[in-house]
DNA sequence: CGATGCGTTGATAACTTTCAAATTTAGTGG
DNA sequence: CCACTAAATTTGAAAGTTATCAACGCATCG
């Protein structure tokens, strides 16, 4: 009845354990937790899984016992609607926190997009840690008032038209993974669009408009130089 | 460029601060926060303010000092976006807390859309007394938790068509403000269509709609009977 | 080299907005 | 209490936006 036609198909849907690394591989191609400390306590804490791309972390409705951080590679959240949908709730790079709820169990499923280390911690641990360490329990909260935020900021986006939605996501990604004014996208068109609730064509017919309007350029799909913020932003209104 | 045109005027905008009422007025006139610990220590700790229909209760940017909790009445948060347009971020009904913050300023403006009472408590008195007792602070938490979910389930409507953001609004609004399957909502059309993303147009003619589909009754533009639930939740999907 | 997946482009249909007007409801003063 | 005015809601017709369906290009991979 409306966007996207169905499920995509996701290669291996029911994965693999996956291998525990050895633990704490606290070394440096990480990003952020310098000085965050529930960040940096959870790298001291978890353990580092590896989880091949387009598998999956946990899945929608299982008991949420950990909470995960992204070292490499990125994940997407997200829920299949019951007309078969899919609808991305969020996007982590390295350094990103996700799969803490707020119930016994998770409203989302996780995959890895690309290739992915996480660092996994045991919910209790991290509860108890915060139990101990007032700075950690107000971490925790302010994690989840960012995340709050961050969505709240999605609605915004999803109420606006086709192009205020892609370039407000070009946007979005450029404060979190830009070199410069280069932009390099880890998801799919279709992510994209199962992200903003448009379709893949939509997607792809305004990324185009945006280049021919000279606010971008897209020399490979997935690779976005911003040529002229100040109309993206004034798209994104 | 898409849906709401301009703003609206509301009537009283830079208003009156509100009379403080004799505070404590802990009596009967109230819903919930019975079994709720942090809905009770507001109804103690806080004074009751008491604003007209339309008048705002705080402003967007300004510093979020307070927290409040719907008495009587009902009350809206809402955003002007840079275009005019208005985005609202919820509708808070007696015993609803809202204008807890993650950042020292409120990033939503609020209104009362009928004349409400409200408690509003120091948010640095809040934030003590979590110090003191754990299970304010677990309450303090799961309460954000629970917003969270609201606009995880208000994102999950809005990428969806007119008819299924339509009747997700009504099922929403009868779990929370229904006397058997009589709605009564307390917004305006216009309210309506600026949580939905949709003109008022295009609120009405739905309604109007799911009218003739027999799903619902309109007895009067504020009243709606739930005539067929199933039918609602299947154009949800 | 052919299969396959992903992204782009084109044409058409469906949906939603926009603009305008009619209708109903609510509020006010006499 | 009624008449009157303003506001809110509904309805209609046309225009604009986005989805859908289909085809094509392009790269990767066996």
């Amino acid at each position: 009845m409306l966007p996207q036609p169905a499920i995509r198909a996701s290669a291996f849907h029911h994965p693999i354990p996956p291998r525990i690394l050895p633990p704490a591989s606290t070394h440096a191609d990480d990003v952020s937790g310098g000085r965050n400390p529930l960040a940096l306590s959870m790298k001291l804490m978890g353990a580092v899984m590896s989880f091949p791309r387009n598998t999956e972390i946990f899945g929608e409705n299982e008991p949420a016992d950990y909470v995960y951080q992204v070292v490499s590679g990125s994940v997407r959240t997200y829920k299949i609607l019951t007309d078969g949908r899919r609808q991305i709730g969020g996007f982590y790079l390295p350094g990103d926190i996700f799969g803490l709820e707020y119930t016994d169990a998770h409203s989302f499923s996780a995959e890895a997009i690309a290739d992915a280390k996480v660092v996994v911690v045991k919910r209790g641990a991290l509860d108890a840690l915060a139990g101990r360490d007032a700075a950690i329990g107000r971490e925790l909260f302010a994690l989840t008032g960012r995340e709050l935020r961050r969505v709240q900021g999605r609605v915004l986006l999803l109420v606006k038209s086709a192009q205020e939605r892609v370039a407000g996501f070009l946007l979005e990604m450029a404060e979190r993974a830009c070199a410069g004014n280069v932009v390099e996208l880890p998801m799919s068109r279709q992510d994209i669009a199962d992200y903003l609730g448009l379709t893949i064509e939509t997607v792809s017919r305004t990324l185009t408009g945006l280049e021919s309007a000279a606010a971008i350029e897209v020399p490979t799909s997935r690779r976005i130089v911003l040529r002229n913020r100040s109309a993206l932003h004034r798209l994104n209104s």
